[in-house]
DNA sequence: CTGAAAGCGCTAACAC
DNA sequence: GTGTTAGCGCTTTCAG
């Protein structure tokens, strides 16, 4: 700018002025800056306008994985909103991994993020860094997962609601038997789902053995044993409820190894729809969230936050149920 | 900053030194100041800090789609080396759409970015971009695809000689016909992997006649679109060949839908693997990239060039072939 | 309509 | 070992 400005012979002001399409140009000299700007290729420094505004564009977004398609996929909705107003995403992954959750944050505040949009580790942990976050009054919305007790806004699936219409849909069927394969216990996610499942079988009088409860560590390897384990069982469950996307590959993979039919050997149902579940073999009856939608809300309910400061607001998605062929009629 | 320096009575710079671990500051005073700024819950403002060392400690990446598994799993690669060394990372998405991809390059620029990853759209378009961005020095990568002619470091994969073993194989099997359902042809990959296709058909005298070139738009929809229409051809070829992950899902939807066997009906080979590939009804015979090793690379040859303004340099990754059952001995 | 000048938060000479 | 000061690139009063 001040190149600009020297070699047309007027102020930086000036310059800013015309640059930014503010009055108090004549249009003949703005016509005339602004032509000579885009011929030197001048692009604004925006650190440098952020510093003076004390506006940076820039929002934070802090995902646990990002080559899972659920995240990804919230991502996009996420892009999808901030890119017709301008605003740029900072992409943080935890990796499920508290410390390395906690740096990010620190970092993002140092950034100067103009808001945060995060799906904590665990429902519990690094609490006091998001409280600081609330505290300092930076826009902060909790997606997929939230910390309870959190005055925040969020956006989240109805876990509980999901799994209970599985565990109603394989009750009509006539099973009273489950096996379910858990996400890491200490996601807020994990939490839910598990007691969700507990609860509607319950009220069924489905049976649950404590053995039947395994865990799947939120990952398709951890499910893929799990799932191993529970196929070789004598005695087992008539179903099997799986409790994310990438696990329900893992069991996938464990059923193509051991050859289980499904659904004659066993039923299974899933939380989460993905690419997979329709071209399985016995494409998978499940509950489907909706990831870019649920992506897009946050994104928009951060900006309202951004913009007017606005109220917190909490949003539940539903989880659709999708009937396939996995459930055998018993 | 001032106000800690304020309130200790030193001054900004003693402070700065402190906080920085710079020599010149007596361990007591020092002790002082660190712990003041913790409690205060000071973070430095790391755009005023770019601003003043000319260094912003971001990298670009820009992506077709982050929702693509491929994408996302580069993504994670790159992720994991940024993250270790304070590299943060500014993600743009293009939906492989020029003009939003040259929106995206020039707002990357206006963030003072360090150096930018970027797999651009389209093999001949935004040319002239990303030679002013060459032209200004700033690292810049390619991955996946790059832009032929321009003088930058890149990591690819041997498309036609992933093709071509693909091609090999099934001509081994005793194929000597073949279809292919094809990307977007004006991105590098889809020339490069049909142009693989037709090379290798040509060697081995395998007939691929001009309609059962289809046209998969690189996305599900569309080649569910073309296997459909190739599935219903009364001539049609014994094998078929999809040239990406995404376009493989639309295939397995219609191969699925029609009740096609696989391979008794036709034989399938794709290019990529993915998730699905291994827990199809007929698992699908592949030549596999490496997502999360590409964006490893790429990460790590941008931070060179970064650090010691480096050489450019170009890895060309090969794709591994994974034989499964989708495709029938005639 | 245009210019001068202050200052955003920080670092790095340069003094003392 | 510590303070003073200039300045990174920009915007925005305030004068003229």
């Amino acid at each position: 700018m001040k190149d600009i400005a020297k070699e047309l012979g007027v102020n930086v002001s000036t310059v800013s002025r015309a640059l930014n399409g503010k009055s108090g140009v004549s249009d003949e000299l703005r016509k005339r800056i602004v032509e000579f700007a885009k011929m030197k290729g001048y692009s604004p420094d925006l650190a440098a306008v952020g510093l003076k505004k004390g506006k940076t564009k820039i929002v934070g977004v802090l995902i646990p994985d990002i080559a899972n398609p659920f995240f990804a996929q919230i991502l996009r909705g996420m892009e999808r909103v901030f890119y017709p107003v301008g605003y740029h995403v900072l992409l943080c992954s935890t990796d499920e991994n508290m410390e390395k959750e906690e740096e990010n944050l620190r970092t993002l505040l140092s950034q100067r993020v103009e808001g945060i949009l995060a799906a904590p580790t665990d429902s519990g942990g690094n609490r006091s860094i998001y409280k600081k976050i609330v505290d300092m009054q930076i826009p902060l919305v909790f997606f997929d997962r939230i910390i309870p007790g959190l005055q925040t806004s969020y956006v989240i699936t109805d876990n509980e609601g999901g799994v209970s219409e599985l565990v109603h849909y394989v009750y009509e069927k006539g099973h009273r038997t489950l096996g379910v394969i858990t996400l890491r216990s200490r996601s807020y996610t994990g939490k839910m789902r598990l007691s969700g499942v507990l609860k509607a079988c319950d009220e069924l009088g489905i049976l649950i053995k404590e053995e039947w409860i395994l865990d799947g560590q939120s990952t398709q390897e951890g499910a893929y044993q799990a799932a191993k384990k529970l196929f070789q069982f004598k005695d087992r469950p008539t179903t099997l409820l799986v409790c994310n996307n990438l696990m329900m590959l893992g069991v996938m993979k464990a059923i193509k190894e051991l050859n289980v039919k499904v659904p004659e050997d066993i039923s299974i149902v899933s939380f989460d729809d993905s690419y997979w579940n329709e071209i399985f073999d016995a494409p998978i009856t499940c509950v489907a969230q909706e990831p870019e939608q649920m992506g897009l809300i946050a994104a928009t309910l951060l900006l309202n936050e951004i913009m007017q400061n606005g109220k917190t607001s909490k949003t539940i998605l539903k989880a659709h149920f999708i009937e396939r062929q996995s459930v055998a009629k018993i």
